[in-house]
RNA sequence: GGUUCGGUAGCUCAGUUGGAUAGAGCAACAGCCUUCUAAGCUGUGGGUCUUGGGUUCGAAUCCCAACCGAAUCACCA
């Protein structure tokens, strides 16, 4: 029983009680009683007194004492001005650390059946995945998982943008300067070799444009990636070819990737194979007069109307752009799955497009255009400002997971807990490490805000990050593995006057767990379980700092500790789970 | 200029539907390992919640304005 659920409805009898009928229908408003004053959960009298018509004292007087004298779970209370503060007996608290112990899979919600998509990571196939691209993969993944955990049903797509004069940059490269360079032959992953032409073909453009004194879009180099473009569009057997094979080598380095991070996908979407998508909107849009058409052919959308620009939806030359063909992929994914909300997962430089997706697929008669949100995140940034690939200074995801993987083993080496680990299990330690650090670090910061990231100093394994509540995970099995204790007790303890006022705090803080994972807040709801982790593992540290679990000589107490502890580690794990970082049984 | 979003401690960030004296971590300083794992715990110092108005019994939170910063406003994606 949620304790305020419990206590909102006693203070609403009581306010029937005391003040009428008419009162009874003013909201409540609790909120948990700070650490300073006496109680477990505070009632703000202020909205009461117009039907109390008595200060503020008074009337949390006249309440608290109602409330004691008709609930038997109430033991307490105190007003401090407006403000009443109840304290609940131990045996409440004790029930409902007995209905979180003996709950099956605890923050699971019960199936919805409402179908969400969540369509993140899109990445482009010209070069490797760096540090914002682990923003959004984090994000996406989290947020389904989070969405898992409400009991929805959750559809994790991929949509590769796989064609476009970027791919055909790389490609055009390869085949001048390449000399049938594999990732085989070169040793280098598929998506960084396939980079590594793309940056070729831009310092190649660069000499001709010196050489020759011209602008970019005027150097013959880019001509040839243009023709290239139209020779892919109209199916030219070479270069067809060529973009398959190279493709594929970026999809095995992806895919290395994806696996490294914890990253899947239910369907993944090529735009090459939806790039035409839309063009059947077009005409309906025409149709139904909310599209306009040009002299030229061209066809825009007026949206000024509505504070915004007019839109173009197709080229003169028939053409269709991004926006077209997203139209177009919106309107299959809800036909062919029935879906109830789609979240698209894309950077913050995306929400003018999504703003005006959204109001022509309105104008377009779709209503389920409420049904589309878009998670928007904001840049990493990096302590000399943004990541510019001119300058050479983004951060390579590969490069950034090996980093973090050597720190954390340098450090676990340091600390000299590895005795007794085998070379693997050390292995997987380190990367279990490394990742819950570089994970964690990212969810935990609201989305919507550009973040800093300090390759050198931002990750941390000390204070609120990810390996301090994996250490916490550790620590606790150690111990529930050395008191070697089968089957703990769910039921609480049988004289609840002995439950000490942290394991209180503790089961407290372990039932809002529910609500705390609720996507309410969907904008940085993974934040909220990140930080809510954090907090609950400190509880735990902070527990066993004062008090004595397995050398516990009163029996009955010490199999509670270890139930509660068991608790712990159990939401711990579901927590860190949704967040895709794993803990470990010993570190 | 229009639109959207941010501004909280020296730094990185939390802050639930508006509630009591705004919280963590890092950095600094002082303690705590013969005791269940010190990647930990305890303590000290550090704040005009960008600014100014407004609503309210009560505002970091809601409204208005200003200032600062970011993104965007392509026949690119």
């Amino acid at each position: 029983m949620n304790q305020e659920v419990f206590i909102s409805e006693k203070v609403k009898e009581a306010v029937k009680s005391l003040y009428g009928e008419a009162a009874a229908a003013l909201p409540v408003q609790l909120q948990a009683t700070r650490k300073e004053f006496e109680g477990d959960v505070t009632a703000v009298m202020f909205p009461l007194l117009k039907v109390s018509r008595k200060s503020p004292e008074a009337t949390g007087e006249e309440v608290g004492s109602w409330l004691k004298e008709n609930t038997p779970e109430i033991e307490s209370y105190n007003v401090v001005k407006g403000f009443l503060n109840i304290k609940i007996s131990q045996a409440f608290w004790n029930s409902v650390f007995a209905d979180i112990a003996g709950t099956e899979d605890f923050g699971q919600g019960a199936p919805t059946g409402r179908t969400i998509m969540v369509e993140y990571s899109s990445p482009n196939t010209n070069k490797p995945l760096h540090l914002g691209h682990i923003r959004n993969n984090l994000l996406g993944s989290s947020v389904s998982k989070l969405l898992a955990a409400n009991g929805h049903n959750v559809i994790k797509v991929n949509l590769v943008n796989d064609r476009g004069i970027h791919i055909c940059k790389s490609m055009l490269a390869w085949l001048k300067r390449g000399n049938g360079e594999t990732p085989a032959t070169s040793g280098k992953k598929g998506d960084h070799l396939v980079g590594d032409y793309y940056v070729l073909f831009n310092n190649m453009l660069k000499e001709e444009c010196e050489k020759l004194g011209c602008e970019d879009k005027d150097a013959p180099i880019m001509k040839e990636a243009q023709e290239m473009l139209f020779k892919w569009e109209s199916g030219d057997k070479e270069v067809v070819e060529l973009w398959k094979k190279m493709n594929g080598w970026v999809y095995e380095g992806f895919d290395e990737t994806y696996k490294r991070l914890g990253i899947e996908f239910d369907k993944i979407y090529y735009e090459s194979q939806t790039y035409l998508f839309g063009k059947a909107l077009v005409q309906k849009g025409l149709e139904a007069g909310v599209f306009e058409k040009m002299e030229d052919g061209s066809v825009w959308c007026d949206l000024t109307a509505d504070g915004l620009d007019r839109k173009l939806l197709l080229r003169s030359d028939g053409t269709s752009v991004y926006m077209t063909q997203d139209l177009g992929t919106a309107e299959q994914r809800y036909s062919e799955f029935k879906l109830d909300e789609i979240i698209y997962v894309v950077g913050n430089e995306q929400n003018y497009h999504f703003q005006v997706l959204k109001l022509i697929l309105k104008k377009l008669g779709f209503d389920w255009s409420d049904a589309i949100y878009h998670l928007s995140y904001g840049m990493v940034e990096l302590p000399e400002g943004k990541m510019k690939s001119r300058e050479g200074t983004v951060v390579d995801a590969d490069d950034l997971l090996d980093r973090m993987y050597n720190t954390a083993k340098e450090t676990s080496l340091e600390l000299g807990k590895m005795d007794g680990m085998t070379e693997e299990e050390q292995h997987k330690l380190f990367e279990m490490l490394s990742l819950g650090a570089l994970k964690y670090f990212i969810i935990k910061v609201d989305p919507r805000k550009t973040m800093l990231f300090d390759p050198r100093e931002s990750i941390d394994f000390n204070g609120n990050t990810g390996p301090f509540i994996q250490y916490t995970h550790a620590r606790i099995k150690s111990i529930l593995r050395k008191a070697q204790i089968g089957n703990l007790p769910v039921n609480g303890l049988a004289d609840p006057s002995k439950l000490l006022e942290k394991e209180i705090s503790i089961i407290k803080l372990l039932n809002t767990f529910p609500e705390r994972i609720k996507e309410g807040g969907m904008a940085h709801s993974p934040a909220i379980v990140a930080n809510y982790a954090y907090e609950l593992a400190k509880e735990f540290n902070q527990y066993y700092h004062d008090v004595t679990i397995m050398k516990e000589t009163d029996e009955e107490v010490r199999l509670f500790r270890l139930a509660l502890i068991s608790v712990i580690a159990k939401v711990l794990t579901k927590a860190m789970g949704i967040l895709g970082i794993e803990l470990p049984e010993r570190m």
